[in-house]
DNA sequence: AATGAATGAGCTTTCATTCAT
DNA sequence: GATGAATGAAAGCTCATTCAT
């Protein structure tokens, strides 16, 4: 069932025909993803369905009614999530250099998922949530595709990774989360891409550290003295 | 399991100098430290006192009074975690090859994190953990430190990355569980570590994929047809 | 299955006097009440009014309005079954033995209370429904009285019983279920019948004990090693 | 497990050896029982927990510690009320006249069940509750069954019914409720006993009418105005 | 008038934390 | 100090009844 919240544009196959809309039910329901939306990027697809009633401004039978239980609930968000992604790898197919357009793509997904802690939930290959919502994937897969074979056969990206692989280190960078550097990850994907990279004669350079990284050298130098050889360190859960 | 039991514990291979052990409440607080251990590792820190309880043989009014809260719990054990690894990073220094030494400190700190749930979300920068046992953390940094010096100056580390880079990157890698295939987060680490290293002339060879991946491309044919250029994916969230 | 579709019904076998269904609301009502019947025979007077709705193929705010309240819909069954149940009475009228007349409609009208759990809460005299649909009563006891009287006039039930008494007696036994021996209530109601004749020489012998009865049997020996003096005993909750 | 209210008698095999109280518990549980045995007398066993916990003073999460399960706590009841119920047969086997002695029994028993919903539905053969407490029934049954042998012995009571019969029975007559007439089950306890009598030369007076009956009689006059013959009628679902 | 979506109180159950013994 | 029983708030879910369309 092809499901769309009020700011997402349909990627679908199905077209965009015009669809009546239906009852003010289907308000209801509108409303209710999108609280959804928020209330799962916010905490996390265990988040009480209380929560997303009275953020949606509707009773909680409602959002029993209209999706019985959470995966059904969750199939609909990830639904629309993949519409996103399918549109960001789409621009990475229009882009002339497969490389960039590549690299465009993994950052803005990336974003996507560090906005969206419901969605990185969704996108970790274990968890209870893994197998949703084959069907909305199964679009989505071909896009993606497309976007590591053109990188491929301009011979930018290794030949010994796939599809998945690009999954999994999205996912892995998403993980990176740092409320005083919310850009922390950047280095990070910078980081993967170099990995991604074909060949390269140097390292690229990595985004600059932010300044919360006084913490760690303060810490160091007070604690012990010792003074790392790189400057450009940042924090992490060592500091 | 190595438990240390006061909170201010050595660092490293000290070995076990006779501390006599005082009253019953020290022979509880180490009953309740390596139960902690254990269920954390099982369960992850959110882990209920009761079964922390139950499983140390004592009530769960004995846990709250000697950890009145869950953060002196964890930072307990975090100095025990930190402990191990100081000796996985000590092994690193006395490794002739300092890149060779840098490797085996990350695989073997990640296979710790993935056997230890609870670890694994101590060392995650975000999260309501991330700021305990700065102690327990500065005395490992200096260590780390010295695994990192050693290949920068062995020239086989790029200059750029630092101290805490390491620790995101092994997070980063641990994130990858897959029940399927238990290894295959080793695939994700040789990228990562393809990424620090100061040059390259091509990749790495990744691990062989393990045999659930054919459900990927299993379903790539029944769904769209379309054929991956290549074959060594592995499954994730997007199968 | 009959059903009368105006709340002051005709008592006796009138037949299908031509009256003309009024507005769509009138075939609605019959829906419902066809319904009703049919939810209440098989889950009690406490059956959700949604799902009388779904059955009758309206929406639930149809049934509200047409019932305002569930004791109008059940007075509205309330006639129609005792128009069933005068019609049984009639017939124990026009039976030339009245005992025999007594009998059968005691045990056709005890089958229709088995088969019907909505009526048997009916006729319960204790129950928020005690007191419903008088008129449909009235026009039943009359015909319940010549059966009694007939009876008494030739001497064959005891003169201390009323008509009431009857009814009490019916729905005592009717309380007899048991899905191993859907029979087992016929026992009881040899037993009952025995008492309302207005003497007896000896026992009448009851129907034969139904299979399951082996299950006391075996309990007593196991347990008790009592052995019964009566081999005839049934089932109940005791075992 | 033997379980006393306040206000029973044990009457198990276990003889009345002095139980040392437990802890505080004990007298938790013994209010949880209290309070459920009135509360399921009530509202019957459907009754909820909450009311269950509110009544015996104590917190929701007590009463579920105790008995994890509605079973549990009914068994712990049913234990209970068959101790009372053996009491009662008991004093049956102890009354010289057998007949007497059983028909004692007969209306104690009832009586209880009156005054306790919920025993009346543990002690109906079909239902959730049918089969708890096996143990606590197979205390009761030989001593019951001693009940019945005497009856037998003297002749008195007809020979083809047996231990479950008197169970159904009484739960029969149990099931006559009129809030008007709170003696009207004598009414027919008396013909049920008419009924187990081997032989009766004529009918055993009914005991006399409630007043309410005169609601019956009102009502015939000013409905039908047919006279019923017998006078010694009673109210019922009729009325 | 008909619909069935919406409501929200109510019940069950769990669990982190406190407290009486 | 140790115990584990008690607590009570919170979350999941249902369902009789009302109401907007």
């Amino acid at each position: 069932m092809q499901v769309m919240t009020t700011t997402t544009t349909s990627v679908g196959t199905k077209g965009p025909a015009a669809r009546p809309l239906r009852a003010d039910a289907e308000r209801n329901r509108a409303l209710i993803i999108e609280a959804a939306a928020q209330v799962f990027a916010e905490k996390g697809l265990d988040a009480g369905f209380d929560e997303i009633a009275r953020r949606a401004g509707v009773g909680t039978g409602t959002v029993y009614r209209r999706f019985p239980d959470r995966d059904g609930l969750i199939e609909a968000l990830l639904v629309d999530s993949f519409d996103k992604m399918t549109v960001l790898a789409q621009e990475a197919i229009d882009t002339e250099d497969a490389w960039v357009g590549l690299t465009n793509f993994f950052r803005s997904s990336i974003r996507l998922q560090m906005k969206d802690q419901g969605l990185h939930e969704m996108l970790k290959a274990n968890g209870p949530w893994a197998d949703l919502a084959p069907a909305a994937k199964a679009k989505f897969i071909p896009v993606l595709n497309s976007v590591l074979d053109r990188a491929k056969a301009q011979g930018r990206i290794r030949e010994d990774v796939g599809l998945t692989d690009l999954g999994v280190l999205m996912t892995m960078v998403s993980t990176v989360h740092d409320p005083d550097q919310p850009d922390l990850w950047e280095r990070y994907l910078v980081l993967v891409l170099d990995s991604l990279a074909s060949s390269r004669t140097g390292p690229t350079p990595l985004p600059a550290r932010a300044p919360s990284d006084s913490r760690l050298h303060e810490h160091l130098e007070r604690t012990s003295g010792i003074r790392s050889r790189s400057g450009s360190d940042t924090g992490s859960g060592l500091c």
